[in-house]
DNA sequence: ATAAAACCTGTAGTAACTACAGGTTCAAGT
DNA sequence: ACTTGAACCTGTAGTTACTACAGGTTTTAT
């Protein structure tokens, strides 16, 4: 065990638990590209250093922002390749908060509608045969 | 072809149109047991009465609605078998709603996100090695 | 030295469809 | 009656983004 110095190297484990995802997920970015394929151990088991778990947290930041597997790739691009501007890396956000506020309008009247349906049921008591919530989705076609 | 009259069976192909859902997804809904199995034609064509089709309608609205196959299922529960009443369908609208608001709740904390990164980029001709966005999310740990 | 925790590979499963391949049947027009 | 094209059939595989094993090896702590 490493004293009270920052770690230089990391297992898979380490970068799961700062990333807060699986090890299996750590393993399935590296199968599908997003991460790279990192030193070994001896016996074989992965070894990575900063770079790589920086890389690992700003996948799963934006994973968590909304954006698609596809997407980070386009951000990494950005990350990996030189000659790219600011203004795209802003544009694919903007188009991201677009698509987040067209989620949020389309759940804003499902939910409306759900509650709609659900005020008009009077109680407990009532049969099947005059639930609101059901005539409402299945009869009024 | 039937006149001015409604129909009185129906195809696949017509329970798809009606219902806004692929043939496919019809047949798969007969495979996981949300539609019953249906009529054939002599040739093994399926046919369809309007029960059916009502059916039908009533699993894509609640699709819809955002409830998953496995509540549309309780759902159709209450509404094939007897005995249930109207608070149980009310009880399973309700927490639908509310997961719906955590959904929106969710999506608004993650736009603003999103809209505050996006405004912090000045413009088109920043390098990215001052794009706020990479260093927001990749750099600031 | 040993035991337990962590790791390895590879495969299969999840949700809810969708797409296709390769064939058969139906309905409309001539 | 015949033909042709649309619609249908079954069955399998692909999609997204992981997650969960099984069955074995390595590392770490005591």
């Amino acid at each position: 065990m490493q004293e009270h110095s920052a770690k230089s190297t990391f297992s898979v484990g380490d970068l799961a638990r700062a990333s807060q995802c699986k090890i299996e997920t750590v393993r399935y970015y590296e199968k599908i590209g997003l991460m790279p394929t990192p030193q070994r151990t001896e016996g074989g088991h992965r070894l990575y250093k900063q770079p790589e778990l920086k890389r690992l947290i700003f996948i799963r930041r934006s994973r968590d922002l909304g954006f698609s597997v596809a997407q980070v790739r386009d951000l990494l691009r950005f990350v990996d390749e030189p000659n790219h501007t600011c203004g795209e890396v802003k544009a694919l956000t903007l188009a991201q908060s677009e698509e987040v506020q067209r989620k949020i309008d389309d759940l804003q009247r499902l939910h409306k509608a759900l509650l709609e349906m659900a005020n008009r049921c009077k109680g407990e008591s009532y049969s099947l045969e005059q639930c609101p919530i059901i005539d409402a989705l299945y009869d009024e076609m």
